[in-house]
DNA sequence: CGACTATTTGATAGGACTCAACCTCCGTGG
DNA sequence: CCACGGAGGTTGAGTCCTATCAAATAGTCG
């Protein structure tokens, strides 16, 4: 099984990683904190990591793939709540709740870190330092979750997709090597009127205005940026609540 | 200044109490959460107790008074977040982050005590019980927060207006003295439209539909749920993310 | 290549918005 | 104590944004 520790290693690096752009660890943060990965789980596209209600016995660090969580509806509807993509925890904010008020899953097939939360709330209880960064984490988590309901509540649908557009943007840059403004989004159209609150029909129809005026162009699930300014413009677009280190101080 | 001592006895009870929902303080805790406390701070109504962008140097305990946190679009709309009544803090989300993400606002006249996050800070880092408790806090507050979410993303506006009524409804139940289902809502229609994406005058045909049913009644401010199943049943209402001790086991 | 899924297009319908007026309630001040 | 003014609630009419339904096209994977 070399991949699976490979595998370990990596979420491990993603994890340090994580918490050395906030602060220097010492070597006993390091040590415990490569010990938290307990275990590496694979899941196929578009399946669900751990469900609405279910107890919270795990923390779930995504090393490769493209996630998102949701609530449902008894009738069906879906309300995407962020998407996730790799390097990050998915559900620090629930770490202090008994059991889980929406649902984890991929889109992609995906490798996730586990991080047991007795591991978690030892290391919480024991390292304030590091606490400090994984309570931080999930502020910023719910700062995301408090755009999204201005995005929902008060924009129109091109500004919606253009908000959603600029942050994904944002929140990728950092790995993309390409240079070129461009991310991948591997989500269909309904899925993204999941996340919008808007018919997949009116996504695809606000999206051939985004492109008519210019502003990204992609292809297939390839989206790239062609006048960030003007996007951010139609989006009313403040990056200020993501407290990325790109545009923020820090 | 008797009244401001009294006062700042009060948030502590509220705070005490808080906290002793959950576990049995030593004698240790009580002492540093007792001195939490710095101050009080009486706000008129409709004003601004901590905005947007600033540094965030205190966390605030509504003592009494109806409050909410929202945040505005450059072109003046607006989305409220959430509703905050006494008992409640305000904003512990925000204490990891260093500015407001959002603005905190009373609608009524307002009592706060003032916990300076120094003083939160250092009870984090040195008791981790109740750092846990305050963690567990702005948990629930972003659980809240999803489900506006999927309020405004997913549900029509009489679902979205029988959901927030059914929300206060349970939060607000356990001061309920009089045991008629009754809650006071000092809100105006058109504050209801900007916490539910909905025009003012959305807000009262809406209301004039739940009331035509037979599900609520109101004289002025103060609402009273004829009908809470019923109500339940068209807003799909599922109380569990309020983790409200009268629901959940505990 | 065939079956399925996703995107696109067209036509129609409907929920919610806007605008504008009117009514009601209340606090203020003459 | 009543007149006034302003804010909030209510109503009506018309419009627009977005949803729905249905069908056609394009893409993808075995």
């Amino acid at each position: 099984m070399a991949g699976k520790f490979q595998a370990v290693d990596l979420a491990t690096m993603h994890l340090l990683r994580k918490f050395e752009r906030h602060i220097e660890l010492s070597a006993n943060e390091r040590n415990v904190l490569a010990k938290a990965v307990s275990d590496i789980k694979v899941y196929g596209p578009h399946s669900d990591i751990i469900r609405e209600s279910e107890r919270v016995s795990a923390i779930h660090l995504i090393v490769d793939g493209f996630c998102c969580r949701y609530k449902l509806l008894p009738d069906g509807r879906r309300q995407i709540i962020s998407f996730v993509i790799p390097g990050e925890l998915c559900d620090p904010g629930v770490l202090m709740l008994d059991r889980m008020d929406h649902t984890i899953a991929t889109f992609t097939p995906t490798i996730v870190g586990i991080l047991p939360r007795e591991s978690i709330l030892e290391i919480v209880a024991n390292f304030p330092r590091l606490a400090k960064i994984i309570w931080r984490d999930t502020a910023v988590d719910d700062a995301i979750t408090r755009e999204w309901l201005v995005n929902v509540g008060q924009r129109t649908a091109l500004e919606r997709l253009a908000h959603l557009l600029c942050e994904l943007h944002v929140r990728t840059r950092p790995n993309d090597k390409t240079g070129q403004n461009q991310f991948n989004l591997p989500v269909t159209q309904a899925e993204l009127g999941d996340a919008l609150g808007l018919s997949a029909v009116h996504i695809n129809r606000t999206f051939q205005d985004l492109r008519a005026q210019g502003l990204i162009e992609n292809s297939g699930k390839t989206y790239r940026i062609m006048d960030f300014d003007a996007l951010a413009n139609i989006a009313m677009f403040n990056p200020s609540y993501l407290q990325s280190s790109d545009y923020g101080r820090e």
